[in-house]
DNA sequence: TTGTTAGTTAGCAATACTTGCAAACTAGGG
DNA sequence: CCCTAGTTTGCAAGTATTGCTAACTAACAA
């Protein structure tokens, strides 16, 4: 994504205004690897700028994937999450805490399906699920017992 | 995913009854490659057995993907989808019509992140975007002027 | 065949996420 | 300082999915 200055003539220049809300989204995106659904960008905004409603933060990020400056991730869990940075690059998920990690993958531009030589591709991303160092290293201190327990229902944020 | 009979015998075993509604969604599954959402089988269940209700499908199906009978797409347009193909493959998503096609991808793999060594993989998923034979056909006999127009608010399904 | 019962189904309510809408508000230009 | 097109809010509505429970039934034993 671009800087905020930048974004905010880039609005300008598409006869959009710069309200104090969007300049706010912009500066909690700048840089932000956190990968935030709308409702966690929300929480953010609304404690430096109470009365932000949830409405505005939808509006601006989908402003912003329109224009490009955004990228949209849908894990299948929770809502979907909004990526600033525009670069190519990939996924690693942890299926344990859920966090999202910006990973580079080597050759990934240049897979191809075996099959299905007729689908003209336009994108390629690549999603590695597994656990990151932290739950891995939780992981190992858990009883057998806790873990199975803890699997049962993952019984995520929801969806 | 497993056929019918086998299913059959593996929910019995497992203390769970054999019902009608079961046994219809499990045919309706059988080598069925179309990716369908718990709505669109629920679609073609009612066609053959009125009165199943969608709350049926929706349980089957997952119950079905806890048995690892099923593997769970989001493209995070409409609802999930559900692919009775199990077996190690990716997938080629249509940007145009929405249709998912299974694809298999040599080296997949072996892919790994460049960064984030200290992940633990334990799946990796390939997924293409683009168009599909029929509809990169389609689209060269399209004038530009309609496809700008079609392009607009793709307005998808839903979600 | 019939009885028993644990597992299932149907249907509706409830939840989560996201968008539509209209009234009130305001950035930006004159 | 004024105008107006573009914005923000708050709420209603829409979609996808799950929770809950009363009525139902497959599976098994007698």
């Amino acid at each position: 994504m671009h800087s905020p200055a930048e974004l905010a003539t880039q609005f300008r220049s598409m006869g959009r205004k710069l309200t104090p809300q969007r300049q706010l989204i912009f500066s909690l995106l700048h840089n932000n690897q956190s990968h935030p659904t709308a409702e966690s960008l929300y929480g953010v905004a609304s404690a430096q700028m109470p009365g932000i409603s949830l409405r505005t933060v939808y509006q601006t990020l989908n402003e912003l994937a329109e224009m490009g400056e955004l990228l949209l991730i849908d894990i299948g869990e929770g809502g979907t999450r909004f990526d600033p940075n525009i670069d190519e690059h990939h996924h690693a998920i942890c299926s344990d805490c859920g966090k999202i990690r910006d990973v580079h993958v080597k050759g990934a531009s240049s897979l191809k399906p075996n099959d299905a030589r007729d689908f003209l591709i336009s994108e390629v991303g690549v999603v590695f699920k597994g656990l990151c160092a932290e739950c891995e290293a939780r992981g190992s201190k858990r009883s057998p017992a806790l873990q199975a327990k803890m699997s049962q229902k993952p019984k995520s944020s929801s969806k």
